[in-house]
DNA sequence: CAATGACTAACTAACGGTTGTTAGTCTCTA
DNA sequence: TAGAGACTAACAACCGTTAGTTAGTCATTG
C-alpha cells in the first residue's frame, strides 16, 4: 500500500524535476512518513526510481495496445490522425508522459541504458501498429509509393517534435503545430 | 580573461549536465582555480547561469544571420533543404547546441522565463529567414497554396523533432530520420 | 484462551559528504 | 600603494543513508 503510494508519488515527482532534484525528503513529505522510512519499503534512491520506470513501462505497454489504437474499420487517415491524436493526447495529459520526456531526454546516467530500454520498447510496440497502417494504404493506393521505413521515420519525427513543444509553447500555439504538421505530413504520405 | 573561461567551461558543463548538476566545484576545477575564487569574478552561481545564458544568446543571434542563411540564388528546395541541414548540424555540433535544449526544456524554475524570452527571439529570427522563402515559393507556384504559418509551424515541429531525436539514438538511425523526415515534408508542401 | 515470537512499518538521531556562500589573508602588478 | 585575484578556513543547509527503537499485527504454541 504504502509502496504502491511511493511510487506514485515518485513518479510525479521525477516527472516535474528530473531524478537528481527529487530528494527523499520531497517524497517522503508527500507520501506523509519521514525521509527513513522510505528504507521500509526501498533499498534506496536507485531502487525506487527502478521501481517507478517499471511501473510506467508496464502501464505505457497496456495503455498502447488499448488506448492508443483505434478500430480498423476507419478510413485510413482518420485512423493514422487517431494514432496521432491519442498518442499526443497521452503523453500531453498523463504523468507517464512528462516522465518520459524528462528521462529519455536527459536520463540520471546509471539508468540511461535501462530507460532506453524501455523508451525503444515502447516505439517498438507502436511501430506495430502503424507499419501495417501505411502498408495498407500503399496496397489500396491511397498513400505514396514511399518505403514504410520513410513514413514510420517521419511520422516519429513528427510526434518527437509535438511531444517536445507541448510543454513550451502555449497550448493555442502548440494547437497550430499540432494542426499544421499533421496537414504537412498528410500531404507528404497522400498519393 | 578568467571570467571568459569561467563562461565556456561553465556552458559546457551546464550542456551537458544541467543547471542544478552542475557544482561550483565542477566549474573551478575546470577553469582551474578553487571554487571560492569564482566569487572574485561573479556574484553567484545565478550570476554565472545569465552571463552563460546572455552569452550564448548574442552568438546564436549572430549564427542565426551568418551561418545558418544561404545565397538566395539557389532553387527554394536547395535553399530550405540548406536551411534545415545547417541548423540541425549546429545544434548538433555546437556546444550551444546542447545548451540550448537542455535549458529549454527544462529550464531551472528561477531562469524559466528569462530562458523562454531568449529561445523565442532566436525562434523569431529564424522565422524572418524561413517566410520570405515560403512566399517567394508560393508566389512563383513551385510551393502549395498552403498558408505560411502551416508551413512554418510545420518546419519547427521537424526541426524540434530531430533535435530531440539527435542526442538519442545512433547517428545512422538518426541520420535515416532527418532524410525520411525532409523527403516527406518536402512532398506535403511542394506543389 | 492466553502468551510468545516474528514481522512490518513507522519513528528519532545521527552519520559523512557535498552544496553554495562568506570572511579574511596573501601576493603580484599597475 | 591600491587593488585585483588568487588562496585557506569555515559556515549552515541539505543530501542519501544507517542504526537503533517502538508500536501494532498476526500465527503459532503451551
Amino acid at each position: 500500500m504504502t509502496r504502491q503510494r511511493i511510487i506514485e508519488e515518485s513518479l510525479s515527482l521525477f516527472a516535474n524535476h528530473g531524478y537528481e532534484n527529487t530528494s527523499l525528503t520531497m517524497i517522503a513529505e508527500l507520501v506523509g512518513i519521514k525521509k527513513p522510512s522510505l528504507y521500509n519499503h526501498f533499498k534506496g534512491k536507485e531502487a525506487i526510481f527502478s521501481a517507478v520506470l517499471d511501473d510506467v513501462a508496464a502501464r505505457e505497454m497496456e495503455v498502447m495496445q488499448t488506448e492508443i489504437n483505434v478500430p480498423t474499420s476507419d478510413s485510413i487517415d482518420d485512423q493514422l490522425f487517431g494514432i496521432y491524436k491519442n498518442y499526443l493526447a497521452h503523453l500531453s495529459n498523463s504523468m507517464e508522459g512528462l516522465f518520459f520526456k524528462r528521462v529519455t531526454f536527459f536520463p540520471p546516467d546509471e539508468f540511461a541504458e535501462e530507460i532506453k530500454r524501455v523508451f525503444l520498447l515502447v516505439e517498438e510496440c507502436l511501430t506495430n501498429i502503424i507499419r501495417p497502417i501505411f502498408e495498407e494504404g500503399k496496397k489500396t493506393g491511397k498513400l505514396r509509393a514511399l518505403s514504410t521505413d520513410t513514413m514510420t521515420s517521419a511520422f516519429y519525427t513528427l510526434i518527437d517534435g509535438l511531444f517536445l513543444e507541448e510543454n513550451f509553447y502555449p497550448r493555442e500555439v502548440f494547437e497550430t503545430r499540432k494542426q499544421a504538421s499533421w496537414k504537412v505530413f498528410w500531404l507528404g504520405i497522400q498519393a
